[in-house]
RNA sequence: GGACGAGUAGCUCAGUUGGUUAGAGCGCCGCCUUUACACGGCGGAUGUCCGGGGUUCGAAUCCCUGCUCGUUCACCA
């Protein structure tokens, strides 16, 4: 019959480029047909590194996603793109120049911008190169960049209404100031860590000389800054005190003892230092008391401008030292204790966020996450899992304003125009060329661009063609799902959702699916630091994009991350290639006379078996889709695939396929041929390129599996009583397997073999019809049914629900070993009686219990007990003969 | 300090509204190179479902409490 031949071994490197291929030019990704479209844009990769195992499990997840709902009928849409990451890419260039000797002022901005640009499409060209490895579906004919001229006029339009609104303001403000990068950033930017510092005790002497009040500071370098102290104003220490003038050490000034209620009388000795300039707290309390803010820093974190002379250009650490060994000369230093806390760091730069007193735009933020808040208790948006709903909701509740003008070159430059004559301020989609208001020509552009998240927030429909109203912004907005992972939920998520809310009146997607985290082997976050990254491009190498994108989908549970080394991925790649194999061997069991249609076939009892378990795999896989429950659709391809149809109906179509007879070869071959064919459709969203490769070989094969239907589970195949019938056959087949391994008799010896089904067993006539395939499966030529006869002396026997086996291995049996394991099964049989038993005897269970549990538990306890009767009589003779 | 999550087989974890004699993958043990697959086949062993209470006819599943880890938010000098 061998017509078809598939390489004896699975190498996904000799077909998935050529397959990628085939599919983008035959524009297989492109959104076709009517009805509700299903929509996703991708999390936009930063253009600046190369993708790491967060982005192959996220693209993994979203290709499954696309490509299940692309087959379920639905015009789909994946739109792929990069995000241009201000900070991490102009740094990734500075980086560059800093080996050259250079700055980016050497350069100057124009040619710093351009630099930048290059460095974008190179790693573009590796991403985009990289998400088609991994065989993402993406319509790249579509492909945007945040920096793209759409997405820069979307950015503008987005500004100049915000501002229009309201919503927009410039101000002078205590700021996170990351000193690296020299730039300020927002407050979901910083990220706090623990650290040991030390808390100095110090005093500051009243002016008039009677005496001195001590407080506690981590940051003694910042008394340079001070203008005030402050205490509790109910605080007993300092009654009396308050107002009194204090000498500042070190600066020489004078700074008043005030009394603020935000103080702890409770922490260190009461009383603390107020430094407006850099400390969030110090600058709030210095706006009630009126106090003047005295900036002590450069732009790079150094002390610069108001500091005595000696302390010009000293680091924060170095002044800390020299600070406390003045006032320690000064006999005003007390004591050193140490002392841990949160100390905010840069996410970026990683360098310690110092508050820095500056100009800054930003966007109100209230009004904004009313309207998100709104989205989510009107259902427009389902998180999943849904707990995530609630990091959502919190961090909406306390949002603060967004600080969104950052002080770099790589970016959107902010659309404000100051007229240099009147300092007339246009905020325009355009370059103005005349002031409106004193008809001046020279305005000069706001020098500052816009934190990148303000153009990434725009991405479900800036992509679409958003503010135009374009044909796809039109169709495909608002788009269905975003896939992420739940650390971006605040920079990404949330903001998208206010953005949507706010510019199109519609939530930008309606579900969200948090990814897990990929960690190491050991639970840690992957990090370049620790070295413990998995490469998603080495996998693919290795063990292919299908053993990538596969156990990537089985491995997603709900929420819970995912700790793996590489080794993990030969869970995908094992199936791919038992997959393969399976393929491998239908396919070169063709039958030569043509593959029969459905229609011609004729259904035995694995037949009917196997559909109906076909039809429970397509709905497990429908409705794990819909909740997003990855691992439970992995799970049930797998099991299907593996269990059910390679290790049981393969197997069971051997007998017809070896058969003497052409037409008996000819039918199980055509059903082996469309049952592989609707598996390849079924497992196509998680194992893409070798469905196609295989797909592409079967006779009658249409363009591509990509286009082609997904499987429907039909009523008309479910087949509950072929299930239940085939379930006693495999326990009957597993009862004489175990015998045979047991008593270790050679695989190749066939044995004999005896089966006593009770009369009224429900499923005895299924058996007996099947003696063939219960000979072929336990090895047993020569099995037969027994017609009233006696059990054969010395015969081993296995009991199972219905029916009992005696398997005539005399020669072989161990005694002893037999009635050991025999007295074990008994008691666990005679356990699980009483456990029924006492629960139906239990009226409160009988009567509040459901009455198909209550019939279940009778049935279990009917057929427990004819169990026991036979191990019983089993032991009895085992006894006689020993 | 708040919030959330986790604690189930040696390891990593599933276990959806309470009702299975508690599962998977890997690992381990035994047999088998049976003409698709040794990345395989067949069989096997291993669990006080973190501890303690409670609700219920019935709890790995719900409630309370304790312990241990993790994540995240938070202005305490």
């Amino acid at each position: 019959m061998s017509q078809i031949e598939l390489p004896k071994a699975y190498n996904p490197a000799d077909f998935e480029d050529r397959l990628y291929q085939f599919w983008q030019d035959n524009d297989l990704f492109a959104p076709r047909g009517d009805g509700e479209p299903f929509v996703v844009a991708i999390p936009p990769p930063n253009v600046t590194g190369v993708l790491h195992m967060g982005h192959g499990l996220n693209n993994s997840l979203q290709d499954a996603l696309i490509r299940y709902w692309r087959m379920k009928g639905r015009p789909t849409l994946w739109v792929p793109g990069t995000d241009h990451a201000g900070i991490a890419t102009q740094q990734v260039v500075e980086n560059q120049l800093r080996k050259e000797g250079k700055s980016r002022h050497d350069l100057g901005r124009s040619a710093f911008v351009d630099r930048t640009w290059k460095v974008k499409e190179e790693h573009h060209r590796i991403i985009s190169q990289q998400l088609r490895k991994i065989g993402a579906s993406l319509d790249w004919k579509r492909e945007r960049f945040t920096m793209d001229e759409g997405l820069n006029r979307a950015v503008r339009q987005v500004f100049v209404t915000l501002y229009e609104r309201g919503l927009i303001y410039k101000g002078r403000y205590l700021v996170n100031w990351d000193p690296e990068a020299q730039t300020a950033i927002s407050d979901d930017e910083v990220e706090y860590k623990e650290v040991q510092g030390t808390l100095y005790h110090i005093r500051y002497p009243f002016a008039d000389g009677s005496g001195f009040v001590e407080l506690a500071t981590t940051r003694p370098e910042t008394l340079l800054g001070d203008v005030a102290v402050a205490v509790h104003p109910t605080d007993q220490r300092y009654s009396g005190l308050i107002g009194k003038l204090l000498k500042l050490p070190i600066a020489d000034r004078e700074v008043p003892l005030l009394a603020d209620p935000f103080v702890d009388k409770d922490f260190g000795t009461g009383a603390v230092k107020i430094t407006p300039a850099h400390d969030p707290d110090d600058f709030e309390m210095g706006r009630r008391h009126n106090l003047q803010q005295i900036n002590i820093l450069n732009p790079d974190g150094t002390l610069g401008p108001n500091v005595p002379a000696r302390y010009f250009g000293l680091t924060a650490k170095v002044a800390r030292e020299k600070i406390v060994a003045e006032l320690t000369e000064l006999g005003l230093f007390v004591d050193a204790v140490p002392h841990k806390h949160q100390v905010g760091h840069a996410q970026r730069s990683g360098s310690i966020v110092e508050p820095y007193l500056s100009e800054q735009w930003f966007v109100r933020m209230k009004p904004l996450a009313e309207k998100a808040m709104h989205a989510l208790k009107t259902d427009q948006i389902r998180f999943y899992p849904k707990r995530y709903e609630s990091t959502y909701t919190t961090w909406m509740e306390g949002i603060r304003d967004w600080c969104i003008s950052r002080q770099l070159w790589w970016g959107h430059q902010i659309p404000v125009w100051t007229c240099d004559s009147c300092g007339h301020l246009h905020v325009e989609m355009e370059a103005p060329t005349t002031c409106e208001h004193c008809s001046a020509s020279k305005l000069t552009q706001d020098e500052d661009v816009l934190d990148t998240w303000f153009s990434s927030w725009l991405w479900p429909f800036s992509t679409l063609g958003w503010p135009e109203k374009t044909l796809d912004f039109e169709k495909f907005y608002p788009t269905t799902a975003v896939v992420t992972a739940y650390d971006i939920i605040f920079f990404w998520v949330a903001r998208m959702v206010m953005a949507g809310m706010e510019f199109t009146g519609k939530a930008p997607f309606r579900d969200i699916y948090m990814t897990p985290l990929v960690r190491d082997a050991k639970g840690r976050k992957m990090s370049k630091s620790l070295g413990n990254g998995i490469d998603p491009l080495e996998v693919v190498e290795e063990f292919g994009a299908d053993a990538l994108k596969f156990t990537m989908v089985y491995l997603s549970s709900q929420g819970q991350d995912i700790n793996l080394d590489k080794d993990g991925f030969k869970l995908g790649s094992k199936f791919a290639n038992k997959v393969w194999n399976a393929s491998r061997y239908l396919l070169m069991n063709i039958p030569e006379q043509g593959v029969l249609p459905p229609d011609q076939l004729t259904k035995n009892g694995a037949d009917l078996w196997i559909e109906s378990r076909l039809n429970a795999a397509i709905r497990a896989v429908d409705s794990a889709m819909l909740a997003y429950r990855y691992n439970d659709m992995g799970h049930t391809v797998y099991e299907f695939f593996w269990n059910d149809f390679c290790d049981w109906y393969i197997e069971s179509t051997k007998l017809e396929l070896y058969s003497e007879q052409p037409s008996r070869r000819r039918q199980a071959a055509s059903k082996l041929v469309h049952l592989l064919e609707e598996s390849l459709r079924l497992m196509h969203p998680f194992l893409s390129f070798i469905t196609e490769e295989i797909y592409q070989k079967l006779p009658g094969h249409a363009l591509s599996l990509v286009i082609a239907p997904y499987p429907v589970a039909h009523p008309d195949r479910d087949h509950p009583e072929a299930e239940a019938a085939f379930g006693a056959l495999q326990n009957l087949v597993a009862g004489i397997r175990r015998v045979r391994s047991e008593f270790a008799i050679d695989p190749a010896r066939d044995i004999e073999v005896v089966v006593s089904v009770e009369k009224n067993f429900v499923h005895a006539s299924f058996l007996r019809e099947n003696r063939d395939l219960l000979a072929q499966f336990s090895g047993s030529e020569r099995l037969r049914f027994s017609e009233g006869e006696q059990k054969p002396a010395g015969a081993v026997t296995i009991v199972n629900r219905g029916s009992e086996s005696w398997v005539l291995v005399r020669d072989v049996v161990d005694l002893p070993k037999e009635l050991i394991k025999l007295a074990k099964s008994i008691e666990r049989s005679k356990d699980y009686i009483s456990s029924v038993e006492r629960k139906l005897s239990n009226q409160a269970f009988v009567n509040s219990a459901p009455a198909e549990v209550v019939d279940g538990e009778r049935n279990k306890l009917v057929e427990a007990q004819g169990t026991l009767t036979r191990l019983e009589a089993y032991q009895h003779e085992l006894s006689e003969l020993a």
